[in-house]
RNA sequence: GGCGCGAUAGCAAAGCGGUUAUGCCGUGGCCUGCAAAGCCAUUUAGGCCGGUUCGACUCCGGCUCGCGCCUCCA
């Protein structure tokens, strides 16, 4: 039975879908003016574990993710490259899909653009002014009362007396209340804008949300994720939206991955500490990246640096190592195998992937004890279920860059020729000549293999 | 100022009121021409102060330190 930890109770719970067999999820993904960042990583890879593991429960799934296409980041940027936004945001969806790719993220099931939905929004706005949530500023600008709203706060635990709005940042003066937001901005010069009822104009972000879930999975539906950093003010804004216009609630999980860290401080783009996927991938294999981010709970914070990747790289070549040289055929999981059953265990407890891994580690050392084609196959089909060791071993090891000009196996050859002489000094010298190239051999019963260093 | 999260061995990171987490690193051994890989064994833990308990890293309280949100952010 699977428990996820809520953020609206800030507790596990019990899982249980509204329909018995159909689970719903939305999670809100990037707003698209620049590559992703190993932040925008993290979210990927974790609800796609988490997508995957409700599909390995047996559950039908509608995953959906949303792509941000029109914002003042947006617009800002296509006007410094004079571009359109849709050209600017098309490169970098482009972008993002091979980021995802290259990490194991499977394609969510409907990914909804903000820029196609203008209507449905426009529908949620006027809703919402008709119950007097909203209102229309003497500025053309329509905001969200979020005095009105009875909940609002209960998803973040905050109370609308004790936010300091306006500390940090100048309050828009046509608010009625400096905590009320924006649902629709009134048109500026070289804007991007659409006809509305209250003028033409484009949707504040947080209504993008509200409207796109309503409309693909519907006003009450199961679990709603994102990144630790949206759960304010942007999905209390999406539940003070979405149940004042339905009169239900939104829905029934809230679920929040934690923040990617360089040096104990939050990856952000503000700050400027931020790695991006591509610059990571120049060094080290997709497979690390993603290995790096399950290894952790989604919930713990998780420090980047170099020695962190190199250290997954270790580890994650100690899984493959178990795997070199054997073929699996047999694709579907022994979940009655004892190490299968403590595998779905960790996953059902809030997706504990770090324990989860565990059992990879212990699969791998009973696999290199036995070389049973039992062990090695569950160890290979729970690799899966995170999305991970499905790549050949060999071709793993063997990676690309340093030393792809040098002929290895002739090397190797040379080498054993050398030990066959009983010349040890050459077969040394060949060894070490490799060595120093990042490529390192590996006498076994069945010859010589290599890999990278 | 308000609200929240965290503190585990050299590094990373989990579970658990009493019994080996796991990976890397270190040490010893087996294996090897020597290595590597692997296997076996093994050294390093639970911020500080109290409390509950037969027993606490694990529960409760306080303190200290770190981080986050209250502004756009995954």
């Amino acid at each position: 039975m699977l428990n996820i930890f809520n953020t609206l109770t800030r507790q596990k719970e019990t899982f249980t879908p509204i329909k018995a067999n159909h689970v719903r999820m939305y999670v809100c993904g990037m707003t698209v003016y620049d590559y992703c960042h190993l932040g925008h990583a993290r979210v990927m890879v974790v609800f796609d574990m988490v997508a995957r593991w409700l599909r390995a429960s047996g559950y039908a799934l509608t995953y959906v993710r949303n792509i941000t296409d029109v914002d003042d980041k947006i617009i800002q940027r296509a006007n410094e490259n004079n571009e359109s936004i849709t050209v600017l945001t098309q490169r970098f969806i482009d972008a993002m899909d091979e980021d995802a790719m290259r990490l194991g993220v499977l394609r969510p099931d409907i990914e909804p653009r903000a820029t196609t939905h203008i209507h449905a929004m426009i529908e949620m706005i006027g809703k919402l002014i008709e119950k007097g949530y909203a209102y229309c500023a003497d500025n053309g600008d329509v905001f969200y009362a979020v005095r009105r709203f009875n909940g609002y706060g209960k998803l973040s635990g905050k109370s609308v007396d004790d936010l300091r709005a306006g500390e940090r940042v100048e309050v828009d003066t046509f608010k009625n209340d400096p905590m009320d937001f924006v649902l629709w901005k009134s048109v500026k010069p070289n804007e991007p804008n659409w006809d509305s009822p209250w003028g033409p104009g484009r949707p504040g972000w947080h209504i993008e949300c509200s409207a796109m879930s309503g409309q693909h999975l519907g006003a009450h539906f199961d679990i709603h994720g994102g990144g630790q950093d949206l759960q304010f003010p942007h999905h209390e804004n999406e539940i003070a939206q979405s149940e004042a216009t339905h009169g239900c609630q939104m829905a029934n999980y809230w679920m929040h991955n934690g923040f990617v860290r360089v040096d104990d401080e939050k990856m952000s783009k503000s700050l400027g500490n931020f790695f991006t996927i591509r610059t990571v991938l120049e060094q080290y294999d997709a497979e690390v990246i993603r290995f790096f981010i399950l290894r952790a709970h989604y919930r713990s914070p998780l420090n980047y640096s170099h020695q962190h990747l190199d250290d997954a790289k270790v580890a994650l070549t100690r899984l493959y190592t178990a795997l070199r040289g054997v073929t699996v055929t047999e694709h579907a999981v022994d979940w009655s195998h004892p190490q299968a059953l403590r595998f779905k265990a960790a996953m059902d407890d809030d997706f504990n992937t770090a324990e989860a891994m565990a059992v990879l580690f212990d699969l791998a050392n009973e696999a290199n004890k036995d070389k049973s084609a039992n062990t090695i196959a569950l160890l290979k089909n729970l690799g899966a279920v995170l999305g991970l060791l499905q790549q050949d071993a060999d071709a793993f090891m063997q990676g690309k860059g340093v030393g792809d000009d040098l002929d290895i196996q002739a090397l190797i050859k040379a080498r054993i020729e050398a030990k066959s002489a009983k010349n040890f000094a050459e077969a040394d010298r060949i060894r070490a000549e490799l060595t120093d190239v990042g490529i390192l051999l590996e006498d076994t019963p069945q010859g010589t293999i290599w890999r990278k260093a």
